[in-house]
DNA sequence: TTCGATGCAAACAATTTGCACCGGC
DNA sequence: GCCGGTGCAAATTGTTTGCATCGAA
């Protein structure tokens, strides 16, 4: 944790940036909730509950400047909010999204399965990849149950 | 043209719409630039000039409505605005960006790569894949062009 | 005392909603 | 006359910005 935060004190002071208490608490809050894609909303009314006198605009200010540093991802999933993950190396941002369409649950793959396109990327067309995203939407396990349950066939095809 | 026209008509009527006459300007405007990722502002000004009088909140209704019916593609690239895709048989939703953090420019590769990724998911996951979504974010050759004329080495990792 | 960083409120941009109205069944 | 669909304006939501102030170097 701590040899975490100090890592990213260096970062931003390597660029000319301080580690504020208020950037602090909110590296901590995202630090504690690393499984979590939080927004900027969630994020606030965390740190909040560390540092009351927080604003929501720090909070904004400071995330970008995270982001800009690539000490956290911005991601987006067309819900309207921007949703930021923390980019330790161990939670590398190589996973990916399973949509369900139906209940909205939102699950995820651990494991990277791209690396083999990454290369094909950088060979066939040159381009250098530094991130990628993967979202599937569809219908997960539980509502396949749910519909079997319902009528019999869970809207397969045939 | 005039058949798509119909189809998306009949996809309208069957779940109790009607092809109004600004959803089918919308329509057309979509047809006319299946290339592109329109947003809806981009929509309203070019519905607007074959139908001056429709309103912005028609427009994202229309386009609402029709990404429900699943006739267009709603994606979002995180720059804030939502774009609007047809979904044609032809045009289907099976292509990647490719987008440039340098310099902003987006590719595209128009091949499906999940096929594989798609049935592992079906299997291993028990997870039914009606869309998916894959951007990778990197350097694109023009920049790295680039890149290597100022410092000789373009940023490459050895 | 300088300058980055902050809190607050106001400004913004994209999108949604309330509501009166219009036109076909 | 009912009701889905529309235009307009107002409301909402997520995010950014202006500005006076604060605090460490």
């Amino acid at each position: 944790m701590e040899e975490k935060i100090d890592k990213i004190k260096q970062q931003l002071q390597s660029h000319g940036y301080k580690l504020t208490p208020q950037r602090e608490a909110t590296v901590r809050v995202l630090l504690e909730n690393e499984e979590d894609h939080l927004s900027a909303e969630d994020v606030f009314m965390l740190v909040k509950d560390k540092a009351p006198e927080i604003g929501l605009a720090t909070v904004y200010r400071t995330l970008e400047l995270l982001s800009e540093l690539h000490v956290v991802e911005k991601i987006n999933f067309g819900d309207g909010v921007a949703r930021y993950d923390l980019r330790t190396d161990t939670t590398k941002h190589h996973h990916h999204h399973l949509i369900c369409v139906q209940c909205g649950a939102m699950d995820e793959i651990r494991e990277d399965w791209l690396g083999p396109l990454e290369e094909r990327l950088e060979k066939e067309f040159n381009f250098t990849v530094l991130d990628h995203r993967l979202d599937f939407q569809g219908i997960c396990y539980r509502c396949k149950d749910k519909n079997n349950d319902q009528n019999g066939n869970g809207g397969k095809k045939s």
